[in-house]
DNA sequence: AATGAATGAGGATTCATTCAT
DNA sequence: GATGAATGAATCCTCATTCAT
């Protein structure tokens, strides 16, 4: 059983539920850079040092590990999502631009892609098929007809095969990478950055 | 005299040098099971029970569990130099077809394309870098000039983009999304099988 | 993933497979004396460093917290076994002395009785529920037609209701309760005291 | 005017001393149902949510857990000094009925009555001594001379020993094992039910 | 007077690695 | 050369308790 803490000493601050939402979200940042640092299996204690909270609150927000590591897959669905959702003067490369910075910016994001099957740990694949769906829905919201990628199972084949090109020391190096990936594939690029509204 | 130091107790045997090669082997194949079914990230005591040896044993002939990894990754890549060095009647879709098959079979190897510059454990890099450049030299003795892969870096981020494809549940599996990305890339390859002197 | 320890610094000695034997038994003293001061909800820690070993030797030995209690409540089980398998000129009283001097003795002995069908924890039943019968055995060995508790369950019930009674700060108090609690039954006892042979 | 303070944003209602009263008497409740079901160290929060109210009205209520244990057991005791207290028509017998009801209703209580000198935990055993005596004495004051348990300790002897015997996956089972205890000591029983005014 | 987020110690458990035999 | 027990740090996770709101 938990034994008391500091029974009678100084505690930390404790700033009230306004802070759950602001602690959350630093938590989300914090294992983003974590995974970036050291990896998915990072331990979930460095997180919550890292965004300056006690384990308990990660425990709070987050059952287990997976569901973190989903919180920032989560967020970069979405941004791709939003991308897509523009109406005026958005194309099929623009939104394959967005995604591809994802894939260059979170490493861990590069793992949700072998989603349709990965080996090893069936754990958690339900719900990173359910991203990988939302991404590839996204995508075919501007493909075009007779697009190099509209048939079959191509656009998503594709996008895995590039993220499994996406390696390299920097930011920069792992975009130039996924730039030669896709003109290999022959698909044009548009912008490589985050979805700004 | 002469006679085993406990003669009433049973010693594990010791069967001398000659069992040290076995061991090694045993070792590398149980390593190689392992890895499959629960990642690189499996105990390495799992390791030498499934090969029936001592936890010392492993640590005799691996210094660490990385060496552990080589060695299954080193088996992997002489297969394919074995492949090309055949002179009469093996053409590059044939080298690249027993790449394929070490790449679908063995999940591991798939991490081994990535180390051209793989984030996050920069540890084992060197080596995973060496033999990545032995697989590249092993394909190039039969890349003809001319060919879709033969400029610059294409040949192995090809290699590294059919590795990002490469997931699916079983063997089989795995090697039709293998073939789908070949397709894609439009790289025409060999059958899909070890090399068998 | 466990780190590695002491990299290069003195470690305690490992003294060999030898004191393997040793040091189950270290542990299971080390749980009953602890299980007496702390109950059975002590920290397997506490038990660990009372017998002056490493956590991992008492998880090689006992895979859980119940097979702990289970080897502690065995060896009282194997005692009163023993009692019990004397034929010469040992009667029923006797071997109900021995039981009751486990009773007095072991507080987590106490909650064995209750295995018929305790509250709460129904997990390690099965095998307290094995133990509660090898004690009924071995007391019916000696157990006279027509004596008071030899009818249906009255044996088990009455021995579980001495365990109720069986409480006090000291095994002497413990000890005299022990016996009012027979007495009030109407039940004979023999001397209290551990079997010896 | 005097509108609460966010009128757009829920605030959980504050109902005044009205609810203070009636919290309390969720929280003894629910406690007693997680007891029931998960045992004596249940989570504290277990107990707050069980009774719909946050972990600061529980230690509003109770300064420790023992607090909310003790309160739990001051409430069987209070009924068995209510059952004592009619003084028309009331027997022993009835007065151990509601006594055995709790028995077999209320695991916690069972370990109440050890409280004469409970091993392990002495920290809270001056209340639950005092509960004990109290239990005592509403006993004692239908117990007529000459009776079975009239003599020195006998009386509490006996309760203690059928508390041990009370085990059992269901309260009927229970109630059978509480009677057939109570029968072996030759001590007659009135019906076994709360008592109700 | 209530809420429920936050803290962080403590206990459980796992493994990499060493080493006596 | 082999065995496998031992070590113990590191990680996971749970909860008692406090306190800003």
């Amino acid at each position: 059983m938990a034994q008391p803490h500091l029974p009678d000493e100084r505690r930390p601050a404790n700033h009230g539920p306004k802070v759950a939402a602001r602690n959350r979200g630093a938590l989300v940042a914090a294992a983003r850079e974590v995974y970036a640092e050291h990896g998915l299996d990072a331990p979930l204690s460095a997180i919550a040092r890292r965004a300056g909270v006690g384990q308990g609150v990660l425990y709070r927000h987050f059952p287990d590990r997976a569901a973190v590591a989903n919180a920032v897959l989560e967020e970069n669905v979405r941004q791709i999502e939003q991308a897509a959702a523009v109406v005026e003067g958005v194309s099929f490369a623009d939104v394959l631009g967005v995604l591809t910075w994802h894939l260059t910016e979170s490493t861990a994001f590069v793992g949700l892609l072998h989603a349709h099957g990965a080996v090893g740990r069936p754990d958690d694949l339900p719900y990173a098929l359910a991203l990988s769906e939302r991404v590839e829905s996204a995508l075919r919201k501007h493909l075009q007809q007779g697009h190099r990628l509209s048939g079959g199972n191509d656009l998503m084949l594709a996008v895995a095969m590039v993220s499994g090109a996406v390696s390299g020391p920097t930011r920069e190096a792992r975009e130039r990478r996924a730039a030669s990936a896709w003109q290999l594939l022959g698909v044009e690029v548009g912008p490589v950055r985050p979805f700004e509204a």
